[in-house]
DNA sequence: CTGAAAGCGCTTACAG
DNA sequence: CTGAAAGCGCTTACAG
């Protein structure tokens, strides 16, 4: 019954109305009579018609597409986010288009031509090294109600931020070493110039002067997030005199890569030192010293920035304050931390 | 010196030329002399000229985008695949739309309306529980030439298929084993229903057979691949009377999970009973014991798949014999086999 | 080498 | 409620 492919004409001539008639009752059938209705659909049946993108897209100036954008598609903290966002707005019948920013250095376009190009309706970030030039650009443009930044982001800007409760897993993860009666501690962040690593640190410091503990003399080490960097942490840790008792990890994969290293160093975790991480990835619950770790729910944030992105399409004008949406985040204990020997 | 969107129009009238004369500037510049270009060059720089995407996209009747079908876009085992697929797709101006097949089971569209929607030019599936009407349909299709399967696939059809040599990788970890003195061995399989599971337990069983193992007394255990089965799988085996002396997993999570389960039932891995894994994701080389493994390149896979499946395009005839590359894997020899104890 | 013009397949103001 | 017609922004045979 199908063979050629079938255009919106081939639907007229076969149902007898004309293009318009056709064209409403896919799209806003409450203006088209039952009869033309059923004349029309029984016409799409029998042809295997379907509306075609580019020729939509084109006259109603819409793409029906998103992109994301990630600093490494291939670095699996991303996944249960992207999926998120993947349900979110497949749902909503968009594409979904991913770039990994590190890829396209050379050839990447500005971000404003993704909108200029007709390639994209809006813009989901998840890397905070965007260019500054770049998101001023968007910011004073048209486009500046469409894009938003989701985990990571950059500072002074007005786009939407969905992001996580960094200030407080870092708490969280204070007071329980503080609970415990660690008093020497230690904290390996991130890399210097990313945004959640001031957040978590600053965070964590702060808690530990609240907790009444003087702070100034932390051991700090920043990583860069990998399994690798925490082995380094590991191996700068390990050349210490006095070591501290208790670490806080700004990332499970660097926390993991520091207990394998010491480990096998001859020390234990955590009756030598406790470990606690950020994230909660799947694989933290299965090594072993189970990993004590801050969870991040990574599916509610691309699914929260999905719809956040897809509620801003709708506005022209951008809102007024920014809009920050803070997802809670909350401690997981394990087994990875334990009261300092004496 | 850009504010509203221009359109091929405002950079004819600026450069003093035709519209064809810019269009060929940009498609086919070797048609249009030194000058001309220049002038065109010129204007296009002065009014920040864009092409759109949906009407050049409309008239030459193409999309320059390729649809990846992902069964679960939060598994960190793809994430790489995708990677690579990725960097090869976005490097030669493709957009590249990832759907989750877990994610839209309601409302997806039919393989072929993809490309009848104008939605894409190719389709890469690395999903094995693909509809088989919808593939029947496909082949038959002038899109036949248009679809490639990466990592997993659905046998009997004529599709190109860009997979690991599973065959190989289970071949190494059988000789492994039996090198090191294992007689009584046992499998961790995936999913029954799963393409991969058949090809890696028959490679497994022949190679114990050409080995001089007799084969038919294994424990063999079906998995899903992911971490908790591997749990799954180690409870089954504590109750068992005779067990293995050397396990042979389809995947690295599923090792992991069964690694962290028996060695909190008391049980040392390797010495009372040897892993090998499948994969070697990244985290293998970090948890301990290290996991001894197979290789498989994943970015590598998801490279050539992009390769092979931009090869397609170009033909409109599908390839007579049907298509299949496959990539080498290696054995990663760590610290969870040994030989058996007396 | 260049331009005028048709047309890709839709949607939607406009008129009835 | 319906249809005729314009037009979204390109590309490309065709003629010169």
């Amino acid at each position: 019954m199908v063979d050629k492919k079938s255009n919106i004409h081939d639907v007229a001539r076969e149902s007898g109305v004309s293009t318009a008639s056709v064209s409403r009752t896919l799209s806003s059938p409450e203006l088209v009579s039952e009869k033309t209705r059923k004349k029309v659909h029984d016409a799409i049946r029998k042809t295997g018609y379907r509306v075609n993108r580019a020729a939509r897209n084109l006259r109603t100036k819409t793409t029906n597409s998103i992109i994301v954008l990630v600093p490494n598609l291939g670095n699996p903290f991303f996944s249960a986010i992207l999926s998120g966002i993947e349900r979110t707005l497949s749902k909503e019948g968009y594409n979904v288009l991913f770039c990994d920013t590190q890829n396209d250095i050379e050839g990447a376009p500005r971000l404003r031509d993704y909108f200029e190009d007709g390639r994209t309706d809006g813009i989901l970030i998840l890397d905070g090294a965007c260019p500054d030039a770049e998101l001023r650009e968007l910011e004073k443009s048209e486009y500046a109600s469409r894009v938003a930044f989701v985990c990571e982001w950059v500072p002074k800007h007005s786009f939407p931020v969905i992001r996580s409760d960094n200030e407080k897993g870092a708490t969280l993860a204070a007071q329980h070493l503080v609970a415990l009666g660690h008093k020497h501690l230690g904290h390996v962040a991130g890399p210097p110039e990313n945004v959640l690593t001031g957040v978590r640190k600053t965070g964590f410091l702060d808690a530990l002067e609240s907790s009444g503990i003087s702070t100034g003399d932390e051991w700090i080490y920043n990583g860069d997030f990998s399994l690798e960097s925490g082995v380094q942490a590991a191996e700068s840790f390990l050349q210490l005199q006095d070591r501290p008792t208790g670490l806080f990890f700004a990332s499970d994969l660097m926390a993991i890569g520091f207990i394998t290293r010491v480990t096998d160093a001859g020390l234990k975790v955590p009756e030598d030192v406790s470990v606690i991480g950020f994230d909660n990835i799947e694989i933290a619950g299965y090594i072993r010293p189970a990993l004590t770790t801050i969870r991040q729910s990574r599916h509610k944030l691309g699914d929260l920035a999905a719809q956040t992105l897809l509620e801003g399409l709708k506005h022209t004008e951008p809102s007024l304050s920014p809009l920050i949406k803070v997802i809670d985040v909350a401690l997981v204990e394990r087994q990875s931390t334990c009261p300092p020997k004496k």
